[in-house]
RNA sequence: CGGGGCGUAGCGCAGUCUGGUAGCGCGCACGGUUCGGGACCGUGAAGUCGAAGGUUCAAAUCCUUUCGCCCCGACCA
């Protein structure tokens, strides 16, 4: 393409709203432009990044048998009703009514209508496995749509759908899209995780997320540089380095005012970790205490999933239910009979906490005899905390969640009656698994980890063109370019030309803001020389090199790892 | 949804406190000189000052309401 015939409108200066690296970038180097709160249009330069992202979704996705469908994006109440989603489901979802009154919603994923279709046109066990997949527009009513292409309300997904027999099918359907993911973020040239994760919403046992390490992320994940471990913080276990064991005799000490572990803790001139926090929520069922050591944080979605919803105890809750002010409460010697919760950690060791008597802790308790709760893992796994696995010191870092992956078993199938015949005839639901991928999410963690004080850096596989052509004016210069420029094309190099009338300076920033991974320099200095230049934007290397020896450069491809 | 910030030309900003009829840089158009890392000179176009209502002789500026956008948190299928 001629840069003079293409809409890549460069910015000097980025928006002052942009805050994340990407999307000054992207917008800066005429990649994209805002619409409204997580509305992104794509110019020429970022629908062709995407493009070329989706094209590497395909042919992994193809690799693997799965088949490309196209699901609508308005769809009715009923399956979602079915599912239970349509209540489940709030705000985030945007919904409609047609003419008629009938109610509607914009697909946010399609289980639901994936799993309607295979309600109706699976039939029998020889028909399986399935894995239907589609490049489709979701759209979610985010409550904080950020960070410019990372989080919008409208966006595309590669979104795909296994459907199995067994729960054996499962496994290899899933083990099929890990392959797959692996070989697509490999392909797009991105640093990523594969971690253990929460399956939230979607229900199910088993799940993985892909995360690409950024400080842009809005994920954490724990990561054993010594075995592998790895997994989201919603999930991630830990060992917390061991607390200084001080065996005090039982006894209340008097804390006047002192209500939080950090008062308590320096009243008592004790480590913090000495103490038990006692936080008290509110269930559905009612209201649970839940335990974890003075320097640990209680993690709510880890609470949640054994608990579930819950919000903290309002301070005139706390009052009437535990009868004694928040801020000294504790587990032992409670006045009545309390769900307990309490991290795995507290199992070992004696602890101050609460004595459920204002102003008053007590000191030299011993949880399983003092007290007995149920024992689960509620704590927030933080850098420095032992591996689960290994016990290796764990790291913390920032990511990006660009895909994720899904064993959902019969959760959909179920309800919306999508069911096989086996070889007895009986009839049994599918066993399902969802996966999804987001190509905007890619495109923006390549430019997050792949940038320089000059511009984006992309990758070959995914960069808009496979070379930039920059001519310096002049005629001989011109003439020599668009010689090879029209090589590239009759040979199937995919070029941008310079055509610009612009100096020097403005096309090599450009250029350099634009991130295409090759530049050809043509200029009538190097010429006299017989010279083209050859620039590798990565490195920032530039050789001088006769044309023919430049032309193989351009169209050498680096091979896939 | 809670907290904070910001809306003035395409982009970045000043002007708002202390009311007097809108300005700077970049970009854009035209002419000229330039031409290897965002040139220079000259001329010019472009703004319902986010919107509505109010106060006032007079409102970008003061008051009220409202909309939008960004950030932190909550949420995130």
């Amino acid at each position: 393409m001629r840069f003079r015939e293409t809409l890549i409108p460069t910015l000097r200066e980025a928006p002052a709203d942009a805050v994340a690296e990407s999307h000054k970038l992207l917008l800066r180097a005429g990649y994209v432009r805002q619409l409204a709160a997580g509305l992104y249009i794509y110019l020429p330069l970022g629908w062709k990044v995407l493009g070329k992202i989706n094209r590497i979704l395909r042919e992994e996705m193809d690799a693997i048998g799965a088949q490309e469908v196209s699901m609508p994006i308005l769809q009715p109440a009923e399956p979602w009703q079915q599912t239970g989603r349509w209540q489940a489901i709030k705000e985030e979802m945007f919904r409609l009514k047609d003419r008629t009154g009938r109610d509607m919603c914009l697909g946010m994923t399609h289980e639901e209508i994936m799993t309607w279709l295979a309600a109706r046109e699976i039939r029998s066990y020889r028909q399986l496995p399935q894995m239907w997949y589609q490049i489709q527009t979701k759209l979610r009513d985010e409550a904080r749509p950020k960070s410019g292409i990372l989080r919008t309300r409208e966006f595309l997904m590669k979104d795909s759908y296994s459907f199995d027999a067994t729960h054996e099918g499962l496994l290899r359907s899933y083990k099929l899209h890990e392959g797959a993911y692996h070989r697509i973020f490999r392909r797009c040239g991105l640093e990523f995780r594969q971690v253990e994760s929460d399956t939230g919403m979607m229900g199910g046992a088993v799940a993985h997320e892909f995360m690409a390490p950024s400080p842009a992320g809005e994920d954490e994940i724990l990561v054993c540089p010594s075995c592998g471990y790895t997994a989201n913080v919603e999930v991630a276990g830990s060992v917390p380095p061991a607390a200084e064991l001080i065996e005090d005799a039982p006894g209340e000490v008097h804390t006047p005012d002192k209500r939080t572990v950090e008062e308590v803790s320096s009243f008592l001139k004790r480590k913090p970790s000495g103490f038990i926090k006692s936080i008290l929520v509110i269930t559905d069922k009612g209201p649970v205490l839940a335990l974890v050591r003075g320097d640990q944080q209680m993690h709510e979605k880890k609470l949640m999933k054994l608990a579930g919803p819950f919000r903290p105890a309002t301070k005139p809750e706390v009052q009437e239910i535990l009868g004694v002010e928040a801020g000294f409460i504790g587990p032992a010697g409670l006045n009545k009979e309390l769900r307990i919760i309490a991290d795995p950690v507290l199992q070992t060791g004696v602890y101050v906490t609460g004595a459920n008597k204002k102003d008053y802790h007590k000191k030299g308790v011993r949880p399983g005899t003092d007290f007995r709760p149920e024992w689960h893992d509620i704590h927030t796994a933080s850098a420095g905390d032992g591996c689960p696995k290994c016990s290796a010191a764990l790291a913390a870092e920032k990511a990006i969640e660009i895909g994720n992956i899904f064993q959902l078993g019969t959760k959909y199938s179920a309800p919306l009656g999508a069911n096989y015949l086996d070889e007895n005839g009986k009839e049994i639901p599918l066993v399902m698994g969802s996966y999804g991928i987001g190509p905007a999410r890619i495109a923006a963690a390549l430019v997050e980890q792949n940038h320089d004080k000059n511009g984006i850096i992309w990758p070959e596989s995914v960069a808009p063109f496979d070379v930039e052509i920059i001519p310096l004016a002049s005629g001989k210069a011109t003439e020599a370019a668009e010689e090879f420029y029209a090589r590239c094309r009759s040979n199937g190099i995919d070029a941008l030309m310079d055509d610009r009338d612009e100096r020097p300076g403005v096309k090599f920033k450009d250029a350099d803001l634009i991130g295409i991974p090759k530049h050809v320099i043509i200029g009538e200095k190097g010429l006299k020389e017989g010279v083209f230049e050859f620039k590798d934007r990565l490195t920032g290397q530039v050789e001088k090199l006769p044309p023919e020896d430049v032309w193989e450069k351009v169209k050498w491809r680096k091979p896939i790892s």
